[in-house]
DNA sequence: CGATATGCTTGCACTTTGCAATTATCTATG
DNA sequence: CATAGATAATTGCAAAGTGCAAGCATATCG
């Protein structure tokens, strides 16, 4: 009777997974602003993290915003849809070249990112408080780093990552 | 010509907000991983999670399962149902009480997570890579109360969130 | 001027999700 | 020991979201 396999002979325990534990904090934080913004707001994902960006970043073009919040280019426009309809943005043609499309937060879309906004920093602010000043400050800095280095790893693509260690 | 509102006015700076930090980590690290399980065994995101639940804790059941990897019943069903048909889990009527599913990972559903381990714990590396030893240390222990933190912000809901600081 | 490239959008098929209803099982009670 | 009321999990279906081919507008090059 051994149909299944029993215990773990891999090296990847999934609780001490740094990605898993980041994950983990990221998914449970998200669920209580995302179901505020959309009852509230009738807003997707997609559409708060756009509203953020252009909320902090003025005449964005849609190639910035996908950048700025990992969203491919089709839901980048879809969720600019989105904010335009429910009167959040506005689009442009772009200054000087026009296929670059301009878009604007509008006041109503500000209220709208500060009410949300404030949901944000009362999650932020309970998370911090678990932090000791100094861990903070490790924190802040590791995580610049971590961002930049998941950014290649996303940049190189699975292939890559084969190449420097043990491979099946 | 005023339509638009200015410059940011409440105090979130998404680059600099915690959670959208540590998203964009995850985001992007999840990326190869997943289009790696995705083009190999056709698994869904959902589908890997529970295999990595099952692959480190034998004869789980759905709610155990769904606790672990931040999935509701349905997700969670759905994703045993795709590793069954796969051959990388069964499911068995559990011991004492045969309404809990007892689900555990087979021989060549092992097999699979082997491969996608041996991927995250490249992942992981290169990310531990970018950090010094008490680095590792402190974000290890602060991590663990972050996540405990953010369990007890998700369980609240956002309307605890909002009865603590600022209100709109 | 075309011809070609770029940024973005749309239409349509496909997949995933959310939720009500269902099944199977267990526990408690008269 | 049957029946009512829990609980764990699954399934069906409609709604929402996603991926991709094709399209439109604009820009740049020959």
């Amino acid at each position: 009777m051994k149909q299944t396999a029993p215990a773990s002979d891999d090296g990847l325990k999934l609780s001490a997974w740094l990605p898993y534990r980041l994950f983990l904090v990221v998914a449970q934080v998200a669920r209580p602003l995302e179901s505020f913004y959309s009852e509230t707001f009738g807003l997707s994902q997609a559409g708060w993290r756009i509203l953020a960006v252009i909320a902090e970043r003025d005449a964005a073009n849609a190639s910035e915003i996908g950048r700025a919040c990992a969203l491919d280019p089709f839901a980048v426009s879809r969720g600019i849809g989105q904010l335009a309809d429910l009167g959040f943005a506005v689009r442009r043609p772009g200054k000087t070249d026009r296929r670059f499309a301009a878009v604007s937060i509008t006041r109503s879309g500000r209220v709208a990112f500060n009410r949300i906004a404030a949901l944000g920093s009362a999650i932020e602010a309970r998370l911090l408080a678990r932090l000791t000043e100094s861990e903070r400050t490790t924190i802040d800095s590791a995580l610049t780093r971590l961002e930049g280095e998941s950014a290649r790893i996303d940049a190189g693509g699975w292939r890559a990552l084969l190449d420097d260690a043990d491979v099946p």
